[in-house]
RNA sequence: GGCGCAUUCGUCCAGUGGCAAGGACACCACAUUCUCGCUGUGGAAACACGGGUUCGAUUCCCGUAUGCGCUGCCA
């Protein structure tokens, strides 16, 4: 599962890496063995490839827990330096003493010398005066009293390390200059700093980007909202939209133009030009989107595109005919998904019954229309402008304007009232199963 | 509660100390059309509020309100 939010900071620090001729490092963050798996790593690795961003364009994957060693070496040192202190209060005993579950740690341990053991975590003592200022190339000086900054967690009972602690350490060994990362972690940053600081680094620039929430203005979270990447995949997004719409939340090309190409963003994008507010994932507008991208594509791209969501429809596929119909589908589809209905008709023996559209064509004159249509596309020659003639003859006899006419006919020889152009349709379905598909409908009709 | 961040059409983004406040999505019309779609044209739609600063504020400053984020031995 890769979250859009997560999909977008990847892309900004893509775009930035580039710009700056700097390296974009991609570590995966497992200090917590427990919510972690090879799977997790292959599909962000798998979801960045789609991006664009395949394994040269970034250095790594660099597991964080294989540093651990180090990791528990720095804990070790900034406890020798009295800059940390053993705690041995559980949840509930801070809860206790503060009456309130969202006080933060009070300190209790500070100054008990307790030494390490079971149940004991390791917290890095903040300093009782001053601040700490973070730079950071969207916000400014976010400045934070020290005095406020609670006495953090950097290892746990069992000597793992927390991520504040991991993320400094790999930090300062990796070279890290600049880290771009949702606007969730604005307040660990000043956390992070005093650890460098307090192992004699200097700390990267920040650049916290807005989260991206919901339509209820909530940061958009896995269990409530869809955000992983490969999901929309599936449905048929364009790995192209979706990156040209997530560098949309928060930012735009110059000029009047949302739509373009990669090459644009990469030149044009700029970190402190982006939002400070929060962005609303808008499904309909990425939609919108990967519908102009479709309609863009080369006809052979767009039939290639299609073949993964063929492969998967209740139905054998002759490529030959889809050739045909799919200039017909590209500018009817926003999602790749979508071919599937549209094109069915082709390759299922008996077109699909849609009750609804059944009932709303087949009113009064259809029996007429289809027996007179029947009769008239019996020796028709077969092309698309024969067979439109011969149905508007047919309406004309009824007093019927075309579209009244090929409602009917639609519906009984592609199961649905909307579709592709309808003759063309025809033409490619051929004589046989046209008149074949007529002949049913005007059995069930009489039935 | 504390700390931090934010506030231009419903949404995303432009923008300026004096603008008819611009584009896109969505929405509504109209045109085109064999349905749908595409396309084209037009429409409705915003500077949160209150004080300042200023000749003049959407724009600068301060408050208020509202929203969001964090406040974990998660990351």
């Amino acid at each position: 599962m890769f979250h859009v939010g997560g999909a977008r900071s990847a892309l900004f620090n893509w775009v930035m890496a580039k710009q700056s001729g700097g390296t974009l490092v991609l570590r995966i963050e497992d200090t917590d063995a427990s919510r972690n798996s090879p799977e997790w790593t292959e599909g962000i690795i798998r979801a960045l490839a789609w991006l664009g961003m395949d394994g040269g364009e970034y250095e790594g994957p660099y597991f964080q827990s294989a540093n651990a060693d180090k990791h528990a070496e720095a804990a070790r040192t900034l406890r020798e330096q009295g800059r940390a202190y053993y705690c041995d209060c559980t949840r509930e005993r801070i809860v206790e003493r503060t009456g309130d579950s969202h006080k933060g740690y009070d300190g209790f341990c500070r100054d008990r010398g307790l030494e390490a053991g079971p149940g004991r975590a390791l917290r890095f003592r903040t300093p009782d005066e001053g601040e700490t200022v973070v730079v950071d190339l969207l916000r400014g000086k976010p400045t934070f009293e020290n005095a406020v900054l609670e006495d953090f967690v950097i290892a746990r009972a069992d000597g793992s390390v927390t991520f504040l602690l991991a993320n400094a350490v790999d930090d300062m060994s990796q070279g890290i200059t600049h880290v771009v990362r949702g606007e969730e972690h604005l307040s660990n940053a000043p956390k992070q700093q005093l650890l460098w600081e307090a192992l004699g680094g200097t700390p990267p620039v920040w650049a916290h980007v807005p989260v991206i929430v919901n339509e209820k203005r909530q940061k958009l979270s896995k269990r409530r909202d869809k955000v992983a990447l490969e999901d929309y995949r599936a449905e048929g997004y364009l790995a192209e939209a979706m990156r040209n719409y997530l560098m949309l939340l928060g930012w735009a090309p110059s000029g009047d133009r949302e739509i373009v190409p990669w090459e644009v963003v990469v030149e044009e994008f700029r970190i402190e030009d982006v939002n400070t507010s929060p962005a609303f994932f808008d499904v309909k507008k990425l939609r919108a989107i990967n519908g102009d991208y479709i309609r863009m594509l080369p006809v052979e791209k767009f039939v290639a595109e299609c073949l993964p969501f063929l492969e998967d429809a209740p139905f054998e596929v002759d490529m030959g005919v889809f050739n045909q119909l799919a200039p017909l589908a590209q500018t009817r589809v926003a999602l790749l998904s979508e071919i599937v209905p549209m094109v069915d008709f082709a390759f299922l023996d008996k077109p699909v019954s849609d009750e609804q559209s059944w009932t709303k064509a087949m009113k009064e004159p259809a029996a007429e229309i289809l027996a007179a249509a029947e009769e008239a596309y019996r020796d028709a020659p077969w092309t698309a402008e024969e067979l439109k003639n011969r149905l508007e003859q047919v309406g004309a006899a009824h007093g019927l304007k075309l579209g009244k006419t090929q409602a009917p006919v639609r519906v009984a020889t592609t199961g649905r009232t909307v579709g592709l152009p309808l003759f063309e349709s025809l033409e490619i379905l051929g004589r046989d199963r046209t008149l074949a598909r007529i002949a049913a409908a005007r059995a069930r009709l009489s039935a």
